[in-house]
RNA sequence: CGCGGGGUAGAGGAGAGGUACCUCGGGAGGCUCAUAACCUCCAGACCCCGGUUCGAUUCCGGGCCCCGCAA
């Protein structure tokens, strides 16, 4: 016998969501109350040196607080057997699940489904608005959740809220961004959830004309064109400067030097413009400060 | 056993079966109006355990640790 709830301001809902970036999201949601009852998450990996399985963030989150995990490798055909289908859900909230939701799927809760996205939609739809924004040098972002649909970031808009980066914070390193996006974003989430199960939000179409897209990073996309014992300066310097804060953590700098790869971990612009690399892990090696780097590279020169 | 690089003074590197070297840093002194410059001197190191050997930090085997790729 299924009831039908009357509280809707903790309402039955299941959370899609994979990396760590999606933890926040659900550490936030607990601070407000709202827990899910069902989470659903990527499939455990293979990671680090030697290969050792390992399982999503969300998961290993999911199974601290004791909440019903659900790993489906496809979710295209109608998942008849899956936990999904135990209940009836008020609601599905996705936040960096790394799948796109098949129909059936998003019109199965009773108030549907609900996405996050880090970005003033309908700017950046797709699946790197974070660092996106850092690239394209737009101090203003913000977030936005929206009613799924069959397209890509695409459905109407349920709330939206604006970040503006000061200009000395700028350009941002990508993790900071991130926290300070997924911040914004939990706790409009926290928000709109009961909200919109209560009936009070309408939801506004998105203005598609104005859509902007963004690409997935890749390993490549942190290369750095630049010859170390010579850094650039200027507007050459800036660009390089955003690179490397926007690929911070993932997918990180590197340039590589005579056959060589060297991570770029840390930079800045001096007094004078130019770019001073701060810290720097060359293949093989340790992570050095440039200075001592530069000393390695002078020194084989030699011999 | 996914692929690969590596562990030598505080840091980054070279090296060799038998005095372990270079650059920076540290210390002392000198030169200088002065200096992060220059000169002299000093302290400080071969990851661990076995094996081969007259002798191993070097060659061989095993272990531990670090790093790049890949995911």
């Amino acid at each position: 016998m299924s009831i039908i709830r009357k509280d809707t301001k903790h309402p039955k809902f299941v959370f899609f969501g994979t990396p760590l970036i999606a933890v926040k999201v659900l550490d936030k949601l607990e601070n407000a109350g709202l827990l899910p009852e069902l989470i659903v998450t990527g499939l455990d990996k293979p990671q680090g040196r030697s290969f050792v399985m390992t399982p999503p963030p969300v998961k290993v989150w999911a199974e601290e607080k004791s909440i019903p995990v659900w790993q489906p490798e496809y979710l295209n055909s109608s998942a008849s057997e899956s936990p999904i289908s135990d209940k009836e859900w008020d609601l599905f909230v996705v936040f960096a699940y790394g799948k796109i939701l098949p129909t059936w799927l998003i019109n199965t809760p009773k108030y549907k489904t609900i996405n996050l996205h880090p970005s003033l939609l309908p700017k950046l739809r797709g699946p790197n608005p974070i660092r996106a924004t850092i690239l394209n040098n737009d101090r203003e972002t913000g977030v936005t959740i929206i009613l799924l649909d069959e397209k890509m970031d695409h459905g109407p808009i349920l709330a939206q809220k604006k970040v503006l980066i000061s200009e000395e914070d700028w350009p941002p390193y990508g993790p900071a961004l991130d926290d300070i996006l997924v911040n914004a974003g939990a706790s409009l989430l926290a928000e709109t959830i009961p909200a919109w199960c209560e009936g009070e939000i309408k939801p506004i179409p998105q203005n598609h004309d104005r859509a902007t897209f963004c690409e997935k990073m890749n390993r490549s996309s942190g290369q750095l064109d630049l010859n170390p014992l010579a850094l650039p300066s200027g507007e050459k310097a800036f660009e390089s400067l955003t690179l490397i804060r926007a690929c911070d953590g993932w997918p990180g700098t590197f340039f590589v030097h005579e056959g060589r790869r060297v991570k770029v971990l840390d930079a800045e612009i001096d007094n004078n413009d130019a770019l001073v690399i701060k810290t720097v892990t060359p293949a093989g090696a340790k992570t050095m400060p440039y200075s001592e780097y530069l000393k390695s590279i002078k020194q084989s020169k030699k011999t």
